[in-house]
DNA sequence: CTTTTAATTTGGAACGTTCCAAAAAACAAG
DNA sequence: CTTGTTTTTTGGAACGTTCCAAATTAAAAG
């Protein structure tokens, strides 16, 4: 109903002071006497004024803002690391543009390039696939932070936070390898991504340090979703010599698989060792409860906003790169007894 | 690397005409003649010159932001949900504070005020439970449009965009009497939220209807999670008579009773019949596939958006309240053949 | 070439803050 | 009562836009 939103000068007309003093007490500041602190206060509240940051970034040209771009939503391992740093992020009295780019660059772009309008103080980034330097570079060069999380863009000269995709991956088929699997698949994904190629790495070292020989047909690419999962093993079902188990690209993959063994008469965990990587949230109560690589989003999404916010407040910093260490949680899915793994750095 | 952000005056200096000729090259306007316009543009790529919007929403007290609170973003229903909003959002020329309550009334209610300094134009709130009247007044008080979607707000005087839970319930029991079950049970949450009460209510009016009288302990509460479908099922296998099929009360409770009947080795969709509700994205690909109530969420997330849209544009408006319809989709977990029922009204 | 009309351009105030240098007030010491 | 010190308060400029009324320029008409 207000015609014009009360603003500082208001309550300072009405507490018969200045609006610089006004300003003062509404920063905290010590400078100001008791008395007209109390006197300011109570008329804030009275005539129910809203500060008005965006005047306020205006004058001191920097924001409390925090943009967010996030490749997949849909994906609880992504809606987790946004969890994660929105908890952060709001903590330290920043508020965050979180937005979806649905894997589209061209979503990406513009994501980012309204973000920057609106004047954000720092930029976390769950690349969508096949995002380019140049696309984070102006950002960049405008001196405002960015950190990268989740996936790398190769060539882009800002601070990533990405998880040990190899030693994670190596650690889940030396696990199959133990329990007397030799026959081990690889499911789920396309080569075009840098998680890809690093846990597929994993996968052959790990083979190879066993003098395991590489069949090139397990590895199934498929979407990395679950649905992709039904149809890598669509897929294994059609081969003569199939393979007894399986380290999926991710979580969601690993769920599809069991459901596409189901579908064909397979107990996941009994006649088939499965180990995922994420350990979303599900893994746990799934049945079976699936052995996964647990890579925590949320404390991810955390760290990666501490990074950001870091950079935000020690001015210009040079780009760090942060590689978060892994663990492997066996559960039903592979077959194995339950128990945890220590860390492994 | 740049001290100070390069602004209208900038380019107006570089051009050689005046500021208020840059601004209206920038709004597009036809006042401005077709060779200025492309000199000015022409400057504007030159100098990496960037809006700042904020100082134009400080100017017209006006912003192109929209806050958004939802109030659990790893559950799958609500990541739709806000990826809906966001697509809607995004393509008005809006950006949005997309924040996380993770239930806590005590954060929602801070989050909502950050927002409000920032200065937000509309807000789109999917509440965390508990949440009063109280907290969404002084939003609306001031003017700023406000729609509660999934979960009503008793005594709010603001619109609001809710599925037709009854209807959507009754569809579903009537389903399985259809298919012959006679002891049905209805599975997770709690009596405090209005989405509880609702799809309760058709299920017993369900059953009313069809002279199956009510066997109290057949309403089993439990978490609204996947855990809690897991509970529910626990706590079933104790009763000396079991019901048959059970209506979940979600589907990740759904997903969990999949989960809960496996470990006791029953399967779901066979042994037991199982219907769920929201109709998440998992549900078709899983194994059995879910029947369940869809409620389309990205559907709904981007007719909340454009509600508020329209709110923000139509200056203000009175509240409006829709239901939108539901329908059930059967697939295996009931035990009956595919087949897609038409719309329920 | 003047007048009228239409098309363009332009200062300057305003939006709600913060910040600075400086003024005012309060207090203490001589 | 001065003077010096400390505490508190204060105008006014600045931040980067938009918007208005008015000025300037170009085009059309006479």
């Amino acid at each position: 109903m207000n015609k014009t939103r009360t603003s500082i000068v208001d309550i300072a007309h009405a507490a018969g002071v200045s609006k610089s003093t006004v300003s003062l007490v509404l920063q905290g500041s010590p400078l100001v006497n008791e008395k007209t602190r109390e006197k300011v206060n109570a008329l804030i509240g009275d005539l129910g004024y809203v500060y008005n940051r965006g005047a306020a970034n205006l004058r001191q040209s920097r924001s409390k803002i925090i943009g967010i771009v996030v490749n997949d939503l849909t994906n609880s391992f992504f809606a987790e690391l946004a969890v994660g740093m929105d908890m952060m992020v709001q903590s330290a009295g920043y508020v965050q543009f979180l937005a979806h780019s649905g894997e589209s660059v061209d979503r990406q772009r513009e994501v980012i390039s309204s973000m920057r309008e609106n004047g954000i103080a720092g930029l976390i980034l769950s690349p969508a696939r096949g995002t380019e330097a140049s696309d984070i570079k102006p950002l960049a060069d405008s001196g405002i932070p960015v950190v990268l999380v989740v996936r790398n863009v190769p060539g882009a000269k800002v601070s990533t936070l990405l998880s040990d995709n190899y030693a994670g991956a190596k650690a889940a088929i030396r696990h199959l390898i133990s329990l007397g699997h030799r026959r081990i698949a690889f499911m789920g994904g396309f080569a075009d991504t840098a998680v890809f190629g690093e846990r597929l790495r994993g996968y052959r070292d790990a083979l190879a340090e066993a003098n395991i020989p590489i069949n090139e047909k397990f590895v199934i690419h498929s979407a990395p979703s679950r649905a992709g999962g039904v149809a890598a093993v669509e897929r294994m079902m059609d081969f003569a010599e199939r393979p007894t188990s399986a380290l999926c690209l991710n979580d969601a993959v690993a769920f599809g698989v069991c459901d596409g063994l189901r579908s064909n008469n397979i107990e996941p965990g009994k006649g088939f060792g499965i180990v995922g990587f994420d350990d979303v949230i599900e893994a746990k109560t799934a049945v079976p409860a699936l052995t996964t690589v647990s890579v925590d989003p949320q404390g991810m999404g955390q760290r990666a906003a501490q990074l950001v916010l870091k950079q935000i407040n020690a001015g210009q910093t040079d780009p760090e790169s942060i590689v978060t260490s892994v663990r492997l949680v066996v559960r039903q899915s592979c077959g194995a007894p339950v128990k945890q793994l220590e860390e492994l750095a």
